[in-house]
Order: C-alpha cells, then structure tokens, then sequence
RNA sequence: GGCCCUAUCGUCUAACGGCUAGGACACUUGGUUCUCAUCCAAGAAAUCGGAGUUCGAUUCUCCGUAGGGUCACCA
C-alpha cells in the first residue's frame, strides 16, 4: 500500500517542553510548505504525553513562534476539525482502542517487571557487555492488562528492516533496533512511539518531515505499523542542524535560542523563514532570497539534503539587510522605532516621523534593530536629533591649515544654503556643489560636515542637511562659525 | 562499545558519470565618495585518504578516517 497517490497531509508535532528553537521551526517550515505547494493540509499536533517534562504556556508559546514566522495550520489545539483533538492528552480513548486490537491478536502484553527488576536486567547485560533487549525477558504467557502496569509491543518479526526515505534513499536498521517497546505507559499516557503512528493514521498523514535522530528508532516505528497491519506513509529525513563550530548537533542544551529570540533581536519573519528554508535545503538554482510565497513554489522534497547544515548567524544577518531592503522608508521606520526606547539614552523622544527621516543613513549601517539599539547608544546618530557638540580643532580639513580657514567656507555656505531647496539631498548638494567644485570639494564638505554631524565620520551633509531641516542646518552652520570666531 | 547516518572553498551550498568544479556569506584589492557607510568591479579560496568499476568518478562500490545520531515507562 502506498499514499502518493492521496492528498498531502503533513504535521508537526512539537512536545510542550518549552520554547521553540530553529531546529524545531525548520521542521514544522519544511512540513508546511510541502502541505502549501500541493494544496495539502498541514496540521499542528501537540504531543503531550510525558506530564513530568511539560512546560506551562509552551503550547501558547509554540503557536506564537509559528505564527510570526507566518506558518499557519488548518487544524491544531483550538480548531482540531473532525479529529476531536490535536493534543494527544486529550486522545487518550483512541491508543487504548488501538492497544486492545494488539492485545486481542497476541502482539500487545502487560510488563509484567517492576521497575527494579528491569533495572537488575540492564545491569547485567552491561556487565556482560552485551546490549539489552526487552525482548530476551519477554513472558511466555502474557497476563492480562488492567491498565496499571505499562503495555508492551511484541515485536510481530525479529528482522533487518529496510525502508525508503524520500531524503536518503534505501535505508536499514539490523534487529538490534528492534524491540519490545513500551506502548502505553504505566501511567496510563501513550509512548511516542506508539501514539504518533496512531495520530498520523487517524488524521491521515500522508509524509512525515523529522531530523535525521529518528532514523535509528525507525525499526520500532515499522514494527509498529506491522503488528497493526496499517501502511507506512512516505518518511521525510531531514538533516540535522549543527553548531556554528560543526561539533555538534544544535540543541537546546547548546545554546540554540528561543526563535522568538531572532525577533527580539530584529530579525524579520521573512528572514528567519527564507534562512530556515535555506538550512536543509535548496532549489538547485543561485537564487538566495526568497519570499514566502516564492518558497512554495520552489519547495521540492527531492531537493533536501543529506548532510548537516550548519547555522551561519553571518549570513543570517546579511540576510535580514537584504529583506530590510525592501522596506520603504516608513515601514523601515516603524521597525526601528519598536526599539525599546529606554535603551536609547542618547535619542530621548524620537518619534516614528523622526525616524522616518533619519531612516536613509540609519538602514545603510544596520543589519538588525540590535545593531540600531547599539549604534544609537555609542551615540552614532546623536546629530539626526540634536546639535552636536565637538572641538573647532576637527573643523580643520588637512592638518596645515588652521581651523579658522574653514570660517569664509562656513559663511559662504551659510549664503548659499539661505534660500536653497531643502526637500532632497539631491537639491542642497545643487546647492553647494558649484562653490565646492571651486574651491576644492574638501575644503568646503568637510567643515561643513563637521558643524552638522560633529563626527569625523558620519553620512554626507547633504543627507544630514535634508534630515534635520532647513532651520537646524542654519542654527549648526551660524553656532560653527560663532566658535570659530569666539 | 553495538547499530545507523553524513563528508565539495574558512562558512552555507551547486554540479542526469563528461566544459576551466558554479553561486552566496566572510575576507583581500581596486573604483565611486570630503570622511564613514552604501554601491560597483576584481581576486584568493574546495571535492577527507586509499583501492576498485569505467574511455572518463565530486558523483557508483568497498576499506579507512573524521563528525554526527541513537541505544528510556523522553519526544
């Protein structure tokens, strides 16, 4: 039996153990673009059957990640549709239907050890250096099961398992693999394993996306699917994500980030889902920069890779220019302008309009608001706001010249500027460039630069000029030359 | 340790068994520019090692090496 032929039907399925980190994300950006490209359904399950590790608010927390990124479901917690619930907690009926069928053909019994003695087992075949396997414990004749011990599969053929993967190909596993897995635990709650294969029979999944660490469960899956004679979907193996050091697989316990981290920091929905989708995969063409809609058109599971990606947060951030690029000049603004304002020390009151206007040499300079909220404490765009204070010495273009050379260029750009067309750069450059040209391009730019910004580097005047308006261009030129002549 | 997966510039990667191994990030140099940033152009930079199959191997096979994963009443 096989499920080409059906509509797409993907999930993820995250346990709320807490936040969302990229390797999580990815998965569930990967099930949905291939659910979006074929016109498929994607699903949002919650597997919450392990009570000691469940975080509060994970679920909440979960929803708000995938939804910044724009990843949107058409069924989850609050509109689970036909299928009752897509929270295993909640699905509890359902495995123990599933279980009593195994049990009722002889592949399903009652563990019938304390936890102890399966202990003592372990003990033993480490210190025999030989694995353990369930199985070589198992009854010969299995109690029945009242639901306060933990249910266990009995593994329907001891065998090398080989599969396909859309990903990686032929795929095997020897017997070693294989095992007499715990069904349902003792406290009642399905295993993993066990509760997944259900949920993805009953809602119907038709391609399972998950990182390559399942790859050596998959003998128990298959057996799984075996004892309950159902088919087996179409397994997606996607790569790992490692560290930026490539040493090791990235995990929570490694530093990997909440995702909404990326979007404290200012990185955009965009970017982090053109990146993600990027990380694993590729269209096989040079294109880097992708909307969203242009990754569903693209997506194509044969295009996944094998090997482990590595997260590059250079790229990343160069990445996140690219997308801010195509902002215009107000939506730039008002992304700047969520920085939170009390770390801004050196730009009391800003306003989105003022923001606005500085936006043309703040965009240039930054890859993230992060890097805004740093660059606007050092006090990099003070002069966007308020006059600038610095020493007459720095008026003076080249060191053999004395500062007060600069005081007949400063007057006579005070003229020319007195009447001149302040709306663009463009026109308060017309304005002085004829003279500029006359008298050497430094000799007036620079000083004039210097009574606007108060910096040794800093964007051109002109820019300067256009952003802080006509009047404030004046009051900064007139307060240079007061110094120079005081 | 057993089993499994993976291996191309520093990094992310492309290349039905067939051009000079392509692109991007980062880097270096040059250009534009009064300065910085931006932008533009150029440059350096890779097939893990060894066998085999083949007219021909980054690509297929085997061995080795390295990295990763997994061996739960976690998912």
């Amino acid at each position: 039996m096989n499920t080409t032929n059906l509509p797409v039907v993907t999930r993820f399925a995250p346990s709320p153990t807490g936040f969302l980190h990229i390797g999580g994300v990815r998965t569930a950006l990967f099930a949905y673009l291939y659910a979006r490209k074929h016109n498929g359904t994607f699903i949002l399950r919650i597997e919450d059957t392990d009570k000691e590790r469940e975080v509060e608010g994970s679920i909440a927390h979960i929803q708000e990640s995938l939804s910044w990124l724009g990843i949107t479901w058409d069924f989850g917690p609050e509109n689970p549709g036909t299928f009752g619930s897509c929270i295993q907690s909640e699905r509890l009926p359902l495995y123990r239907e599933y279980a009593e069928k195994l049990i009722k053909k002889g592949l399903a019994y009652p563990d019938p050890y304390t936890a102890l003695e399966v202990a003592a087992f372990k003990e033993v075949a480490a210190l025999e250096k030989r694995p353990f396997l369930f199985r070589d414990h198992r009854p010969e004749t299995f109690g029945t099961w009242d639901g306060s011990t933990a249910l266990r599969l009995k593994v329907p053929e001891i065998k090398r398992y080989t599969w396909d993967d859309a990903v990686r190909g032929e795929l095997s596993a020897g017997p070693e693999m294989l095992d007499d897995v715990i069904l349902i635990k003792s406290d009642g709650y399905p295993t993993y394993n066990f509760a997944h294969i259900i949920d993805d029979l009953t809602m119907g999944v038709t391609h399972i996306m998950r990182a390559d660490e399942f790859i050596s469960s998959m003998p128990k899956f298959l057996s799984i699917y075996d004892a309950l004679e159902i088919p087996y979907p179409i397994f997606v193996t996607l790569p790992p994500i490692l560290r930026d050091d490539r040493t090791k697989k990235l995990g929570k316990r490694d530093g990997a980030k909440d995702i909404l981290d990326y979007r404290t920091d200012g990185y955009l929905p965009e970017t982090m889902m053109n990146f993600l989708a990027l990380t694993g995969w590729n269209p096989g063409t040079e294109q880097e920069l992708f909307s969203k809609d242009d990754l569903i058109t693209a997506f194509d599971i044969t295009k996944i890779q094998r090997a482990g990606a590595a997260f590059n947060e250079e790229k990343l951030l160069w990445m996140n220019k690219e997308h801010l690029n195509t902002f215009n000049t107000e939506a730039f603004a008002s992304y700047i302008a969520m920085s939170e304002s009390s770390h801004l020390k050196s730009l009391p009151n800003f306003t989105v309009e003022q923001l606005a206007k500085a936006a043309p040499l703040i965009r240039e300079r930054i890859h993230t608001r992060a890097e805004f909220i740093e660059l606007a404490e050092t006090g990099e765009y003070d002069f966007a706001f308020a006059a600038p204070q610095y020493d007459t010495d720095l008026l003076q273009w080249k060191n053999d010249t004395s500062p007060k050379d600069c005081l007949p260029r400063l007057k006579e750009a005070l003229i020319l500027l007195q009447n001149a067309d302040f709306s663009t750069p463009d026109s308060i450059k017309a304005a002085l460039m004829p003279y500029a040209e006359a008298v050497g391009k430094g000799e007036l730019l620079w000083p004039v630069r210097i009574a606007l910004s108060g910096k040794k580097q800093s964007p051109d005047p002109f820019t300067i000029a256009n952003i802080i308006g006509s009047g404030e261009t004046l009051k900064r030129l007139e307060t240079a030359c007061d110094k120079l002549e005081g």
